[in-house]
RNA sequence: GGUCUCGUAGCUCAGCUGGAUAGAGCAGCUGACUUCUAAUCAGCAGGCCGCAGGUUCGAAUCCUGCCGGGAUCACCA
């Protein structure tokens, strides 16, 4: 039973005169009802006002006596200012939880519709950090989050494996290293390659600072100097002019990279030595975090697509080639700019591949709904890049979304690699499951937990934690992460929410028996009994709401409020040893579904549920 | 400078498709374990919801302007 469906023909039949055809039930505003006001739910008549011409108060009471007299559910009511606070009958409440018992999951319908989300997406040199967390979990979550609301789902990335980025790690392994591999020196693929990733720009400095004081260096400063201009605030300006035109070791990297796109075997063999490296160790913080893909894409393979686009938009006269034969389009009229799309000398842009993948992706897999989990630094990007696929008619185009999140910040501003305050994954995910251990270790806990257990433990708590620290955000806002309240495990927490499920699950170990006992006679339910059913109903419409939003956080923040609430519970009202056997069979029947609902919410945003802890 | 975005308690965040007296957590203070796991519960204190206008029965929420933070405006990705 819908009772904003039952409420709606109610009104619709009451008021069959005054509403010319209008479906009532869409005007209906109804929600839980504030705990300072009686009932259980409240409906807003202002909005019915204008069209029915009566005044809130009568309005309000006209439809609290007609509820009243049509609907058994209805116990009673009572009218404050515009406000119709309707009490519901206790069968209405038991008649819900039967419901719960009946479904299996929470998942919504199938919705027979498939979609494509992009997450993680990172560069090859480096191992990954805070910002990539934050990426992952969110692209995570709600490819989870839009598998529960109906949707078919395939988790994809394009791995930036190419450019004079990786190059630098693979020169100056080749000068450096001695032969050095992971194995050798017990070091995670990726972190071991971006040490030379660091090393490359240490050597580069140095050269650098070297040239700086040499001939070429002070001619190079007087010659583009600004007026006044500092030596210091110069050379700073200057470096990739260096890189580019003087530096011996900025001539080997882009050498190098000539050489990887004609394809040369030794470049090409050291590079998938290397890059293998990395997606060893990438692949063992996806794991960690609970991220996993489908599909791959390589940007090494996707790098020269879209110049068929290209030509299908000149054709069109939608893009349109400079003298210097570089091609352009002009979005001026989506309020956007002039974009290059193709340079003079012919090579792709980061548009240019971005056109071709999309292309590539919807033969691929036929989805016209894609998903791209980027930060905001790159909203302009994404907007130009949809524009260009609606010009180009593409069946995509309005299928695409840019779920664009804010930057991570530390307490102490933003994250800089060159200040050393780049958090690492690795580190974080290890920090936080340390805590977790420590915490339980200082706990006195009353039952039995083997060693093994407690680690595997220690594990999803401290993990839970971190991932719901993270995901509780909501992902358009800049966050501040704070390590110290990450691994925080009291409040608005991950493990209090684990806690929650754990009690549940420590009740239901001891409730043997499993007999089902029939809860029909149990009376005179309590308010938060009530509350915790309020919110369980409440679930599927938020999960279709919070995959409508693309926003995982609201999950989040669903099942905060539901642990709240049964930790209330749990505190206030006996459950094993209830008054009556109707009453522990209803609360057990009620903390059932309640640790469902936790374990199917906490699945979304890819948190693991502890049975004990 | 143009465009986009954010601004809510000391701190971190909810609430934003307009609805009753703006909510949590942390930090601070007070109380509750012989009890189904205290990673819990209850209470106190803490707010010109950035500022100023407008829209209306009603604005933290919508509109405009301003102030402040951030991002972006490359033949980089």
């Amino acid at each position: 039973m819908n009772i904003q469906i039952e409420i709606g023909n109610c009104l619709n039949a009451l008021y069959e005169n005054q509403r010319a055809g209008e479906d009532l039930t869409n005007k209906l505003v109804l929600s839980p009802t504030r705990k300072e006001f009686d009932g259980d739910f409240t409906l807003v008549v202002f909005p019915l006002v204008k069209m029915l011409k009566i005044s809130p108060a009568q309005l309000a009471e006209e439809i609290g006596q007609c509820l009243k007299e049509e609907l058994t559910i209805v116990k009673n009511y009572n009218v404050i200012k515009g406000f119709l606070n309707l009490s519901l009958e206790d069968k209405f409440w038991k008649e819900q939880l039967i419901l719960f018992n009946k479904q299996d999951s929470f998942d919504l319908a199938s919705k027979n519709e498939q979609v494509l989300v992009e997450f993680s997406s990172p560069n090859t040199n480096k191992p990954l950090h805070l910002g990539h967390v934050r990426n992952i979990l969110l692209g995570a979550s709600t490819s989870n989050l839009l598998k529960a609301s109906g949707y078919s789902v395939i988790n994809t990335q394009i791995i930036n494996d190419r450019g004079i980025a990786i190059c630098k790690s693979m020169l100056a392994w080749q000068k450096y290293a001695g032969g050095a591999t992971p194995e050798s020196t017990n070091k995670k693929g990726d972190h071991f390659v971006g040490d030379y990733y660091v090393l490359f720009e240490k050597k580069f400095k140095e050269e650098y600072l070297d040239w700086q004081k040499g001939d070429e260096g002070l001619s190079a400063f007087k010659a583009n100097r600004n007026e006044d201009e500092e030596a210091i605030i110069f050379f700073k300006r200057f470096k990739n002019q260096y890189f580019n035109i003087y530096s011996p070791l900025g001539s080997e990297a882009k050498e190098m990279l000539l050489k990887w796109e004609e394809e040369d075997q030794e470049v090409r063999g050291l590079w998938e030595k290397m890059n293998n490296w990395v997606y060893a160790g990438f692949e063992e913080t996806y794991k960690k975090l609970g991220a996993s893909f489908d599909i791959l894409y390589y940007e090494s393979q996707t790098y020269l697509l879209g110049k068929d686009a290209i030509d299908e938009g000149l054709k069109k006269n939608l893009f349109y080639k400079k003298n210097d034969g570089s091609v352009w389009i002009d979005l001026s009229d989506v309020g956007l700019d002039e974009k290059l799309v193709l340079r003079s000398d012919g090579t792709s842009v980061y548009m240019t591949q971005d056109i071709g993948t999309v292309e590539k992706r919807f033969e691929n897999h036929g989805t016209k709904k894609m998903i791209y989990t980027v930060a905001n630094e790159q909203d302009y990007h994404f907007k130009a890049l949809f524009a260009i696929c609606k010009k180009l008619n593409k069946e995509y185009a309005d299928g695409l979304f840019h779920l664009s999140y804010g930057m991570v910040d530390l307490p102490s501003g933003k994250m800089k690699s060159r200040e050393g305050t780049v958090v690492d994954a690795d580190d974080l995910i290890e920090e936080v499951i340390c805590e977790a251990a420590s915490n339980a270790s200082e706990r006195e806990v009353t039952i039995e937990i083997d060693p093994e257990e407690q680690k595997e433990i220690n594990r999803k708590v401290g993990l839970g934690a971190l991932k719901y620290f993270i995901l509780k955000v909501n992902p358009k806002k800049r966050m501040v992460f704070d390590p110290k309240e990450s691994v925080d495990m009291q409040g608005d927490t991950g493990p209090y929410i684990q806690n929650a499920y754990v009690r549940i699950q420590s009740i239901m170990r001891k409730e043997k028996e499993n007999t089902q006992v029939n809860f029909d006679s149990y009376q005179d339910l309590n308010e938060v009994e009530k509350d915790l059913l309020s919110q369980l109903m409440e679930y599927p419409q938020i999960i279709d709401e919070a995959a409508e939003a693309y926003d995982p956080s609201k999950i989040a923040s669903f099942a905060y409020q539901l642990a709240r609430s049964y930790h209330r519970f749990y505190h206030d009202v006996s459950i094993l040893r209830a008054e009556s056997p109707e009453a522990k069979s209803f609360r057990l029947s009620l903390s059932r579904e309640v640790a469902k609902a936790l374990k199917h919410a906490f699945n979304i945003i890819g948190i693991e549920m502890p049975e004990k802890m």
